[in-house]
DNA sequence: AACCCAGACATTTTT
DNA sequence: TGTCTGGGTT
């Protein structure tokens, strides 16, 4: 069935018009041009040039839709796939949606990772592997590339385990086996980088492990090596498609091609303008280069856009102009030109912070001269994450409810990856990695000394760490305490092993028998610090989560590539992020603040990658702009304390390449002589009228002096501390009541535990035991039981 | 094993 | 400036 039988469904009287009209592709009317061609054009290779709010995921899983409604595809031959387990995940909801039906049958829709888990796991012989191989995560990678390093006699400090981690990483994006690493990186970590790369695979060969290069490294050796292998999944795969397909590092690129290589009907989605994953392996050549890698390509550029106001894109445009070598776009939008991008200078940063706060709560309000817009509907975005810092404590001073957006993932917390090494010793005795980690959490008295002793019966025996241990029990070669509460844990840990085989306990049930008897949830529980509550609620959700798979071992073999953050609370909250979070979302009111050179574009980006680096940064501003739906707030501050010293700062290259007639420059507030400390007159700046126009502003702002702000500059390099505060006046709410009373004994989420010394109406002063003595609202704080100290 | 202090250090982090 | 790590101490 062709595309032209579709089109003409409804115009033709032929037999296949007529049966067309029995089975109508409704799905397909909603579409513009642009997208209708890249989901009806599906044999052969698709570039599908999608930008920022063109409707990216509605075409590809409409072309999902398309494929499988035509009938020329079963759902189970087609492999697409996407780099977050998020987009994965709303993916097959909206072809299942769309479909009318759950669709069970697409195994090989998901993220490159798990895809090449399911693969790996049936041909793990090839690699050397078990196919019940454990997933190592960053944090078990580098723990065993200490061990090597010590091994070696190498002096750690110098050559920290982090930096070998980060030079394999890098081969392994690279898809570069150990003995295919080039001479010119012979030099990498004093010259032993490469021979440590061999051992490291050698080292988890032998535990039967894998780490996340080497899902897709193993792979693509593996496709390599066995024709017959790559070819059977080549008429497997019938149609391929990629998502964000800018991102794609040099593994996932080759085990693209080496995939789609025979029929070539693979369809790649991205935006070359989006490519913001340089530094972690991504190649923006891919994208750029697939016409030569797929001559005769069918290339559709989505450049309608439907998310921003024409302002926002024009600005978003003329910023990205900026790079060399894009594939190049135009976007633009049927809806009107909405309000100018808002820009804004500051003295420093905390009255950019205090001014977004106010700026929020004004919006909020609807006393900007426009509908109230929720919290929910605003962002924060900012380069680097210790910026979010100044916005937090605002925040809460100011009682604004915040929400913080990516951080450390779930799986990644350490209460997290201990449970789940003691689950991964229950399934799987011979885990020495996860009996390492946890033998002595919690402490049961058994030290170094104790483990060398495990290690060498072990090792002796050729057994497994477990096993070392029973057998060191048995022959009591571990005194003292540490003796008991070791045949305890191993007595335990063959218990569980048969509980697990146990029909009548849930595996839900075996999870909280583990953590209770060996001791560790009674490990926080006695733990005093502010963020054990915390950490006692993430396993309670950890054994929540068990609930969704078969057992525990099912659990296990997924959890470290599915489980994430997102954790969604109903509450209006503003959203603070990094750029690189907000890829893929969008809020009707964003903050782009910080806005300084050095700070961003980062100086370190620039430092490493020079050019490249400076075009990626503009692409992320190209990003932070395109999140935006109505309203883009850019802002900058003219003073910064950069660890802990005052820096004045130059408000970012990117300011410049805003252009003038899409940007209201803002008058900054200036209570304390709103000065500007770094708009520097004269013209070697460049040609921003922008710029001028900010000079403009920043003259009328009160006690600002032209001449002067050198001076100014300098003086507030030698004040140091003391800089400008911020207004002192302080509304005090009388009517607001409290329920709290001086001395009384609470607990702050962030601040943890302390002391009441002061009460004004709705906000608290509080003396906190670890973060000292801020004042917060009254209810952000919980009474607590415990004795006042 | 718990504690304390000095010193290093300090982007972005889809899996 | 603050946080974290590792080494040294009790």
């Amino acid at each position: 069935m062709s595309s032209f039988d579709e089109m003409d469904a409804f115009e033709g009287a032929s037999l296949s018009a007529r049966a067309m009209q029995a089975r109508p592709m409704p799905y397909l009317d909603s579409l513009n041009p642009a997208q209708r061609e890249a989901v009806e054009c599906l044999d052969g290779p698709v570039l599908m040039l999608a930008g920022a709010g063109t409707g990216k995921t509605k075409a590809l899983t409409t072309r999902i839709v398309h494929l499988l409604s035509t009938g020329r595809v079963r759902p189970n031959e087609i492999l697409s796939v996407t780099f977050t387990n998020k987009a994965a995940r709303e993916m097959k909801e909206r072809v299942g949606g769309m479909l009318g039906q759950a669709i069970e049958g697409m195994p090989w829709l998901g993220t490159f990772h798990s895809v090449c888990v399911k693969l790996l796991r049936r041909h793990a012989e090839l690699a050397g592997l078990k196919s019940n191989f454990t997933i190592l995560d960053t944090d078990d990678q580098i723990r065993l590339l200490k061990q090597l390093i010590k091994a070696e006699g190498i002096d750690d400090k110098r050559w920290p385990a982090r930096m070998l981690a980060n030079i394999i990483d890098d081969w392994k994006n690279r898809a570069l086996t150990p003995d295919k690493v080039p001479a010119g990186d012979a030099s990498a970590y004093n010259n032993r980088g490469t021979e440590f790369y061999a051992q490291y695979q050698t080292r988890l060969r032998e535990l039967n492990a894998v780490d996340f290069g080497d899902l897709l490294l193993h792979m693509v050796t593996i496709f390599q090596n066995h024709l017959d292998v790559l070819e059977q999944y080549q008429r497997w795969f019938r149609y391929i498609m990629v998502d964000e397909y800018q991102d794609t590092n040099v593994a996932q690129y080759l085990w693209l091609r080496l995939l789609a290589g025979a029929h070539k009907n693979v369809c790649c989605v991205g935006d070359d303008d989006q490519s913001i994953y340089g530094w972690r392996g991504a190649e923006v050549g891919n994208i750029l280069r697939f016409e030569k890698d797929f001559p005769g390509a069918m290339v559709v550029r989505l450049e309608q856009n439907y998310r921003s106001t024409g302002h926002i894109l024009a600005a978003a445009s003329n910023v990205i102009r900026g790079n060399q070598g894009r594939l190049g776009k135009e976007l633009w939008t049927a809806a009107g030109d909405g309000e100018k991008l808002r820009l804004i200078g500051h003295w420093d940063g905390e009255e950019e912070a205090r001014w977004i706060g106010e700026e929020i709560e004004a919006m909020q309000r609807g006393t900007r001269g426009q509908a109230p817009i929720g919290l929910n509907s605003m962002a924060i975005l900012v380069r680097a994450s210790h910026q979010m810092r100044a916005f937090e404590d605002r925040f809460l001073t100011i009682g604004l409810p915040y929400r913080v957006i990516g951080g450390p993932r779930f799986y990644e917390r350490l209460e997290i990856r201990d449970a789940m090494a003691y689950f991964r010793v229950v399934v799987s005795p011979d885990d020495d990695l996860a009996f390492e980690r946890i033998v002595n959490t919690p402490k049961r008295g058994l030290g170094d000394k104790a483990q060398q002793t495990i290690q060498g019966i072990a090792r002796e025996n050729g057994v497994s760490l477990v096993e070392g241990a029973r057998l060191a029990v048995e022959a009591g070669q571990i005194k003292g305490k540490g003796g008991g509460a070791l045949r305890q844990l191993v007595e335990g840990i063959a218990r569980w092993g048969h509980m697990a085989g146990d029909a009548d306990i849930t595996h839900m049930e075996l999870a909280e028998i583990i953590l209770d008897e060996s001791g560790y949830t009674a490990m926080w529980q006695n733990d005093k610090n502010p963020d054990s509550p915390g950490r006692l609620e993430n396993l309670k959700e950890l054994v929540k989560a068990l609930e969704s798979f078969e057992n525990l071992q099912g659990f296990l073999e997924h959890v470290s590539l599915v489980m994430d953050n997102d954790k969604q609370d109903a509450d209006e909250k503003v959203s603070i992020m990094t750029l690189h979070a907000a890829k893929g979302l969008e809020f009707p009111a964003v903050f782009l603040p910080g806005w300084e050179d050095g700070l961003f574009p980062s100086q370190r980006s620039m430092d490493e990658s020079g050019q490249k680096g400076l075009e990626e940064e503009r692409r992320l501003a190209y990003v932070g702009i395109t999140r935006a739906e109505q309203i883009c707030t850019i802002s900058f501050a003219g003073n910064r304390r950069v660890f802990g010293q005052w820096q004045s700062q130059l408000p970012s290259r990117f300011i410049d390449e805003l252009p003038e007639e899409h940007v209201e420059v803002l008058t900054p507030p200036g209570l304390y002589g709103g000065g500007y400390g770094a708009a520097a007159p004269g013209g070697t700046m460049g040609g921003g009228q922008v710029r001028s126009a900010i000079e403009e502003k920043m003259a009328q702002a009160d006690g600002y002096n032209s001449p002067g702000w050198k001076r100014m500059q300098a003086r507030a390099g030698e004040r140091g501390m003391s800089q400008p505060k911020e207004s002192k006046h302080q509304v005090i709410d009388l009517t607001a009541t409290s329920s709290f009373t001086l001395g009384e004994r609470v607990f702050h989420q962030k601040f943890g535990y302390g002391a009441i010394t002061g009460i004004e109406g709705d906000k608290l002063e509080v003396d906190f035991e670890k973060a000292g003595t801020k004042k917060v609202v009254a209810r952000f704080v919980s009474a607590t039981d415990d004795v006042p100290f």
